[in-house]
DNA sequence: ATTTGCATTTACGTTAACGTAAACGTTAGT
DNA sequence: ACTAACGTTTACGTTAACGTAAATGCAAAT
C-alpha cells in the first residue's frame, strides 16, 4: 500500500532487526495498527522509529527518547501542564548542549592525536 | 600529595560511586599506583577518568573510550600501526560528526517543539 | 499437497555497567 | 582500647536492550 510499511521493510531500511521493532513497540515507543495479526507501519510510525534511532546514536534510552518525541508532538491544552513541558524541554535543550561541548572536544582531541601520528609519519621519512 | 587523590575525592569531584572508579580499573582503563593497599591517583588518572565520563555522556562504551584514550596516548612506532590508527581515528571523527548532526537535529527539533508551546500558551492569553 | 517465505507470540538467555552487601584491614582521634 | 572514617576484596543482584530459539499461522508458488 501507499505509505505503509511491513515490519521487515522497515527493519531493512534503518538496518535493525525485526526484533527490535517488536520490542520498542512492547516498550509503547510504537503502535502500528494491524491488518489482522500482521503489523502495519503508516509514515508517522516510520518516522517515530527514525526519531528512536536517533535518540539511540545520542546515547539516549528509551525511555529518554519516548520523552522527547512525545515532547514534539502533544502540546496539551492545560497552562500548567504547558509551563512545565517548556521547562522540561529546555532542561533536555541544556543535556543536548552539554553534550555537543563535549563532543567538540573529543573532535578537537581527534584531531590532534591524528596531527600526532601524521607527525610521526613525517619523521619516519613520509 | 600534591596533584594525588585518594578514590573517595576522585568520586566525590565528578560525581561518581568509589565502586564505579574501581569497576573502570577492573576493565583496564585505569591503574593508579599502590600505598600499600589504597589506591593513590595521578593528575593522569584524573585526566583518564574525566576522559571517560565525558565518552559515557557521548553514549560510548567503556571499551569505547579506552579504544579513543588510547588514540591521544601512544602515536606507536610503526608505520603500519600508524596508517591504521589514523583510519581508526577517522572513522570515530566520522561517527562523531554524525553525532554532531543527530545532536543538531534534536536540538531545532526541541527549538521548535519550545516555539509550539509558547505559541500555545499565548493563544490561552499570555 | 507441500514447500517457501514472511509473519506471529512466548519465553528464556546475554551483555554492559554498575549497585549492594558482607567481611575485613588500617589509621587517627578520644 | 575503642570507635569512626576511610580503605580493601569478593561476590551476588539488577536493569536496559535486545538476541535467540521454539512453536505456530497464513498465503502464494510449485
Amino acid at each position: 500500500m501507499e505509505g505503509t510499511y511491513s515490519i521487515s521493510e522497515l527493519a531493512a531500511e534503518f538496518g535493525v532487526t525485526t526484533r527490535t521493532i517488536r520490542f520498542y513497540e512492547e516498550k509503547g515507543l510504537l503502535d502500528p495498527r494491524r491488518d489482522g495479526t500482521r503489523r502495519i507501519y503508516s509514515a508517522a510510525d516510520r518516522t517515530k522509529l527514525r526519531l528512536i534511532l536517533r535518540g539511540k546514536r545520542l546515547g539516549l534510552s528509551l525511555e529518554e527518547s519516548a520523552d522527547i518525541i512525545l515532547m514534539y508532538g502533544s502540546p496539551g491544552n492545560n497552562r500548567k501542564q504547558l509551563e512545565r513541558l517548556i521547562g522540561r524541554i529546555q532542561e533536555r535543550r541544556r543535556e543536548l548542549e552539554r553534550q555537543r561541548s563535549d563532543l567538540e572536544s573529543t573532535l578537537e582531541d581527534l584531531g590532534r592525536a591524528e596531527a600526532n601520528c601524521r607527525q610521526a609519519l613525517a619523521v619516519l621519512g613520509n
